[in-house]
RNA sequence: AGGGAUGUCGCCAAGUUGGUUAAGGCACGGGAUUUUGAUUCCCGCAUUCGCAGGUUCGAAUCCUGCCAUCCCUGCCA
């Protein structure tokens, strides 16, 4: 898989632009970066990040490193940089050079001495409160620290003690000396480096001073000589230090810093605190549960790296900020294993249907086709047996109006095999549905000269005693409301959709299931696409539903319930 | 004394050197095909571009004012 294989997107304002500078022969080639810090696993927001950056150096000649940002010790951990490194190339892309910040921590120390000789920066020994104080507000200027003034000899014989370790953790800071009366906040002297006695899960004890975000992405992206950084819009307004940092330092390159608008999906939360919390929390089971939106919950939930990069690439790249519905996503699935789905079917919730002129004892083998459009992928072998089972909810005593599945008396058509009548039904003493007597009209079996005869419905079915019992996991959204974390006084959690997961375990499936392996996905026929997932055993199936099919009847079945409301 | 952004159909989103009929997708409504109420296929869906003025033969595109929403006061990223 390369990067190569994804279709041109369509044109937004980072291509135009982009386009438009190589046109003037700014750049021979466009180099980019997707720079995650390692605390937390990759989700769809991310996603958008990691195609436009791979899509753009792709198209410009150029290419893409992957960059962990890992100038806080204290939140990141090995765990997170492997899982991120598996996910981005799960979703097909390769990088050119695998980089950390960390890699740059030398250099970005000398940038910082850099700094001081030049007069742009200095050692302030207060406390982070003072300094948080002396900030002023969004309305009011800052006041200047006590230390701005110091003499360069003197800020570098401190900063030199910090990174020798010779002061405790918080005792000082470096910070840059731009103007503490900016209107723009990032512009009052802001924090470059702090003392942080954390083991580094690269450098380990090598430093006890680490460069803040600030002083070390601008620089970093300059290193690798990144032509392009793109961020979201929430670092607007750090791109003058950006510039400014890059201005002020013997930098090997001068990178532009472009922001777009970062995705948001309703019914979940995309946010790596919110999804760190559902985690730790138990809430959900672990980073990987398929409710997730990350990368590895929806992997395991059975979206196709296909299907996500064509989501990113319709919901557009621009500068406001969007809300995509969770249908958008789900549809781009469809859409892909429409296409390239095996078809198979299974009985979530099982009803026994007799086929009272069916010989008892006989195994029939029917073939059915993989996939009704393509027949060039061949046909699957399915038992027919006397007994079979056929889903609870195709069958309705008392049908509404429109109901074409079984019915007292109607017919319908047992998915490639042959129309069936309901005779009889059976029910227990307090009246619970047991099983249906149907016969079946041989005329109507597939292949043969009367199965053209229309019925209005066809249901899928399975063999009572040649099917396969198995677990499914119905996956629905996390949350039951569109935006569980706008609400300032409830907790988001407070919204989670208790019916997110639902665990049916009498499910029963084609015998040929047995041999589906984790990467496979299915239809099964009116019901669904759906993944095994990667704990089943042969012997022990399990299936996870990855997206319903598209409903028309359900649709139909709720202005029927509400137009029945209506009347009363 | 604030600064930075955004506002085109229910949801996304093209379109911005002003040029006449405002792409496309999703959703929605209608119809056809269908042994998945799936898929597929037709048809419909903004006299209008946050609002109000102005410039112009002509404005979503230029100017002025206003309104709404988002981001910024971590030694997080």
């Amino acid at each position: 898989m390369s990067n190569a294989d994804q279709p041109t997107g369509p044109t937004n304002f980072i291509r135009n632009r982009i386009r438009k500078e190589v046109a003037e022969g700014l750049h021979e080639r466009v180099i980019t970066r997707f720079p995650p810090e390692p605390n937390g696993f990759l989700h769809i927001g991310h996603a958008k990040s990691i195609v436009l950056n791979f899509a753009m150096a792709r198209e410009f000649g150029g290419y893409t490193n992957l960059r962990y940002d890992d100038t806080n010790p204290a939140r990141e951990e090995q765990r997170y940089i492997d899982a991120i490194r598996e996910d981005v190339a799960w979703l097909g892309f390769e990088w050119k050079n695998e980089c950390y910040t960390s890699d740059y921590f030398q250099t970005l120390y000398e940038y910082a001495e850099h700094l001081i000789e030049q007069g742009l920066a200095y050692v302030d020994s207060q406390d982070a409160d003072t300094i948080r104080a002396q900030r002023g507000t969004l309305t009011e200027p800052g006041t200047p620290s006590p230390n701005r003034d110091r003499g360069a000899d003197e800020n570098l014989e401190i900063f030199r003690g910090m990174r020798a370790g010779a002061y405790e953790d918080g005792s000082h800071v470096l910070r840059a000396k731009i103007d503490m009366a900016a209107p723009n906040i990032n512009l009052r002297d802001p924090v470059l480096y702090r003392i942080r006695r954390a083991r580094h899960h690269r450098t380990g004890d090598d430093w006890c001073i680490y460069p803040s975000y600030d002083f070390a992405h601008g620089q970093s992206d300059a290193i690798e000589h990144i032509t392009h950084s793109l961020c979201t819009l929430e670092f607007e307004d750090h791109r003058p230090l950006y510039d400014w940092l890059l201005d002020n330092l013997p930098v090997p390159a001068r990178p532009r810093q472009i922001e777009f608008s970062r995705l948001n999906l309703d019914f979940t939360v995309l946010s790596k605190r919110r999804l760190n919390r559902l985690v730790e929390e138990g809430y959900v089971d672990g980073w990987d549960d398929p409710r997730l939106p990350t990368i590895a919950g929806m992997r395991r939930r059975g979206f196709t790296p296909e299907s996500i990069r064509r989501f990113c690439e319709e919901i557009g790249v621009t500068k406001s900020e969007s809300v995509i519905p969770f249908g958008v996503l789900e549809n781009s699935l469809r859409n892909d294993l429409n296409e390239r789905a095996p078809r198979t079917m299974a009985v979530l919730e099982p009803l026994k249907v007799v086929l009272t002129n069916f010989p008892e004892g006989q195994t029939e083998w029917l073939e059915a086709p993989i996939h009704p459009q393509k027949p060039e992928l061949g046909t699957r072998s399915i038992p027919l047996t006397r007994e079979i089972l056929v889903e609870r909810g195709d069958f309705m005593e008392e049908p509404p109006k429109k109901f074409f599945r079984l019915k007292p008396g109607g017919e319908v058509r047992l998915r490639c095999a042959f129309i069936i009548r309901c005779d009889k039904v059976i029910k227990d003493e307090s009246g619970n549905v047991l099983e249906l007597h149907c016969s079946f009209d041989p005329e109507t079996r597939t292949g043969q000269p009367g199965a053209d005869r229309k019925v209005k419905g066809t249901i899928h079915w399975v063999s009572a005693t040649e099917s396969l019992s198995a677990r499914v996991r119905l996956y629905d959204r996390l949350f039951n409301v569109p935006n569980p974390a706008s609400d300032k006084e409830t907790d988001f959690t407070d919204h989670l959709n208790p019916e997110s997961l639902v665990i049916m375990d009498g499910a029963r499936i084609e015998p040929h299931l047995a041999e589906a392996r984790p990467g496979d996905f299915f239809q099964f026929e009116r019901t669904g696409y759906f993944i095994p997932d990667p704990a089943a055993s042969p012997e022990k199936p399990v299936f996870n539903r990855a997206a319903t099919l598209r409903d028309s009847w359900a649709k139909i079945e709720k202005q029927l319930q509400q137009a029945g409301k209506g009347r009363t």
